[in-house]
DNA sequence: GTACGTCATGAAAAGGCTTTCAGCAAGAGG
DNA sequence: CCTCTTGCTGAAAGCCTTTTCATGACGTAC
C-alpha cells in the first residue's frame, strides 16, 4: 500500500543543515534569521539561497523553549459562538493583526472544568498572556493563574487584580433601560433574566430593580423571570406569563438574544411591538438593528473593547504601563419601545 | 519600586529538579509521567510527593520538539464571528472535548493574505492536523499545505484532497429553495446573492437560475441582486429595487443575515411578509427560528458537520481508514412563505 | 555454581534553536 | 613593526523532555 511514505512529515531542513549547505556556522544563520547582529553580505547572501533551497522554515518550538516567549496570546471565551463574544474576539483580532503576536482561542463553555482544561493547555503551551472573557472561576484561582501568567480578565473584578479588569457598568445599564420604559409610562415591566449563577445576570437584574424602587414603584416577583440567555428559554417563559393573564405593558430582557424570543412570544399571542408591548434589549448585536421592529437595547461597545483589551495586553507584554479605559453603555433608542396610551 | 520581581515567571520546577528532590534520574521521573514503564512503589511516591512540592507542569513545548506531536489541531474559519461557522466550530469542540486534542483557533478573516498568514503560525506550531473551514486559497496552495500536514477541508473540493474534502450541494438546495417558492405561484423572485467570488454565493446563484430555466421561466437580470452576505447590503440592494418599481412578489436571500437585511426593507416600505412578499434564507441560523415572522429557510446541520469533521481528523491522526459522510441540506419550512394570491 | 533471561533504573543522546564567550582578522594609533 | 580596538564569526552550552542503550540485581534453569 502506498501512504506510508507519508510519516516523515516534509519539514524543510533545520538550521543546521542551512549552515552546513551555505557554508557557515548555526551562530550566523540564527543571526541572520533574527537580524541579531551584522553579517557580511556575501554570507547573507549564501545562507539566503540555503534558506530557499531547502525551503527552511524556523522551529517557533526550539525557539519559545529558549526564549521563553512563544508570541501568541490565549483567549478564552466563556463561548467562542455567542454573537456578543465573538464581537470582542473580532476586535482582539484586529487589534493583534499587525503585530508580532497572534492570538489562540480557546471556548470555557461556560463550565469551571472546562475553562480549567483550557487555560491549563494554553499555560503549557507557554501563551506569553492570558485574556480571560467572562470567567466562572473563582477570585481565588484567578489570582493562582495570575502568579503563572500575565492576566487579564473582561467581565470580572477580582481584588487584586484591578488593574487588568475590564468591567462595565451592567447594573447602571439595566438602570436606565428599565427607567426609559418608566418613563414612558409604563409599570407592569416584565424583566426576563439570565441565570442566577453569572455575574452579568445578576448586576442587570439589580438594575432593574434599583430603576424600579428609585422611581417608587413597587416590585413584582410576577414579573422577574428567569431564562438562559437564549431565545427559546424567553419565549417559553413569557408565554407562561401571557397564559396565566398576568397584565404587563413592557419587556427588559437579560440580552437581545431573549428579547428575540419574547418578541416571538408576543407575535404569537397577536401582541404588536410596541403598540401593546414596549421591548427592550441588551447588548445591541448586529442582528438587533434588523429586527421587526428594530429593537430598542443597550449597546456595549465590544469592538471597541476587544480592541482595548488586546492593546493593553501588548502594553502588559512590552512592559509599559497600561490602563484599561472606561466604557459606557449607551441605550440606543429604536423602533420597539413607545409611550403608554 | 515593587513589581519587577515578576520577571521570573512562576514555573513550577522542571523535571530536572523533580529527579534530584526525589533522589531518582530523569528517566524514570519521564516513565512515571508518562506511564511507559514500571516503577518500583516507593520511587513512585517519592517522586509524586516532589511534583507536589515543586509545582511540577511538564513542559508540552520541550516534549512536542522531541516527539513531533503536539496534541493540538488547527482550526482556521473564514471568520470565526458568523453565526454559520461558530456552530460548526461548537461541533469540532464537541468532538473533541474528550480526546486528548485540543482545537486551537485563528480566523483567516475571508483574506487570502491572513489565511496564509494563520496557516504558517498553526503549521509552525506544530498543529498536528489543520481543519479549514472556507478557504480563499488556490487548489495549488492548498495541494501545498496538505504536504506539510494532514489537511480537511470544508466547504471546498480540492482535486487530489477529494477524500478529505466535505463539502455540501448548495447549488441543489438553492434550486429546491427556489423551485419552493415557484410551485407557490411566484414568478418574479427576487435573488440576493453574495459576492462572486464566493464559491458558495455562485453555486447558490446557479441553484436559483436552475430553478428558474427548469420550470420554463425565463431570467430577469434586474432581479439578481448582489449583496455580501451581510443584513445591510440586502436591505439596501431591495430598497433600491423597490424605490425603482420593478414588481417581484417572493424574495431568495442567499443568506438568513441578507434575508434578515430584505425583510427590513420591506416592512420598511409597509409590504408584508409572507402576505405581500413571500421570504426565504439559507442557513437556518439559530436566530432565523425566532424572527418575525419565523423564517423559511435552508438548513445546513453546522454542528453536525462540525462534529463529523472532528471526527474524520481524529481518525486521520490514528491513522485509521475514515470517510467523511454525506449531509443533506433541507428546506425548513416555516412561515415566510405562502402562495400568491 | 554457572549461564541466561527479566526487569527496574540511570546515563546520555537527541530534538532545533538562541546566546554567551572566545577567537581571529583588519584597521587605527604610536 | 607592534599593540589595541573594533567587528564579524564559530564553538559550545543550554532550554526541557523523551527515548535508546547499557548496567546492575535478581531469579531461574541446567
Amino acid at each position: 500500500m502506498a501512504g506510508h511514505g507519508k510519516r516523515v512529515k516534509k519539514q524543510g531542513g533545520t538550521i543546521n543543515e542551512v549552515a552546513r549547505e551555505a557554508g557557515v556556522s548555526v551562530s550566523t544563520v540564527s543571526r541572520i534569521i533574527n537580524g541579531t547582529a551584522f553579517v557580511a553580505e556575501d554570507k547573507r547572501r549564501a545562507v539566503e539561497a540555503a534558506m530557499q533551497r531547502l525551503e527552511f522554515r524556523p522551529n517557533y518550538l526550539a525557539r519559545t523553549l529558549i526564549t521563553g516567549r512563544s508570541m501568541t496570546v490565549g483567549v478564552i471565551a466563556e463561548d467562542i459562538v455567542s454573537p456578543f463574544y465573538a464581537d470582542v474576539i473580532r476586535g482582539v483580532e484586529q487589534a493583534l493583526l499587525d503585530t508580532p503576536y497572534q492570538p489562540v482561542l480557546n471556548s470555557g463553555h461556560w463550565s469551571t472544568q472546562y475553562e480549567t482544561r483550557a487555560i491549563d493547555t494554553l499555560i503549557y503551551r507557554k501563551v506569553d498572556a492570558l485574556l480571560l472573557l467572562g470567567s466562572t472561576l473563582s477570585d481565588d484561582t484567578l489570582r493562582d493563574v495570575a502568579g503563572r501568567v500575565p492576566l487579564i480578565l473582561f467581565g470580572r473584578r477580582v481584588p487584586g487584580l484591578e488593574d487588568h479588569c475590564l468591567t462595565l457598568d451592567q447594573r447602571g445599564a439595566a438602570l436606565n433601560a428599565t427607567r426609559h420604559l418608566i418613563e414612558l409610562g409604563h409599570r407592569r415591566i416584565v424583566h426576563l433574566h439570565g441565570p442566577p449563577g453569572q455575574q452579568d445576570a445578576q448586576e442587570r437584574r439589580a438594575g432593574y430593580r434599583d430603576a424600579l424602587t428609585g422611581c417608587g414603584l413597587p416590585l413584582h416577583p410576577e414579573l422577574e423571570l428567569q431564562g438562559d440567555f437564549l431565545e427559546q428559554s424567553a419565549a417559553q417563559a413569557l408565554t407562561h406569563l401571557l397564559d396565566a393573564r398576568v397584565p404587563f405593558t413592557a419587556v427588559f430582557a437579560g440580552n437581545d438574544q431573549m428579547a428575540a424570543g419574547a418578541r416571538l412570544a408576543l407575535y404569537r399571542r397577536g401582541l404588536r411591538v410596541p403598540d401593546d408591548v414596549s421591548l427592550i434589549g441588551f447588548d445591541d448585536l448586529p442582528a438587533s438593528a434588523f429586527t421587526i421592529p428594530p429593537l430598542t437595547t443597550v449597546r456595549q461597545p465590544t469592538y471597541q473593547i476587544g480592541q482595548a483589551l488586546a492593546r493593553h495586553v501588548l502594553n502588559v507584554l512590552a512592559g509599559q504601563p497600561s490602563t484599561l479605559p472606561d466604557f459606557d453603555l449607551t441605550l440606543i433608542l429604536r423602533e420597539s419601545t413607545r409611550p403608554l396610551r
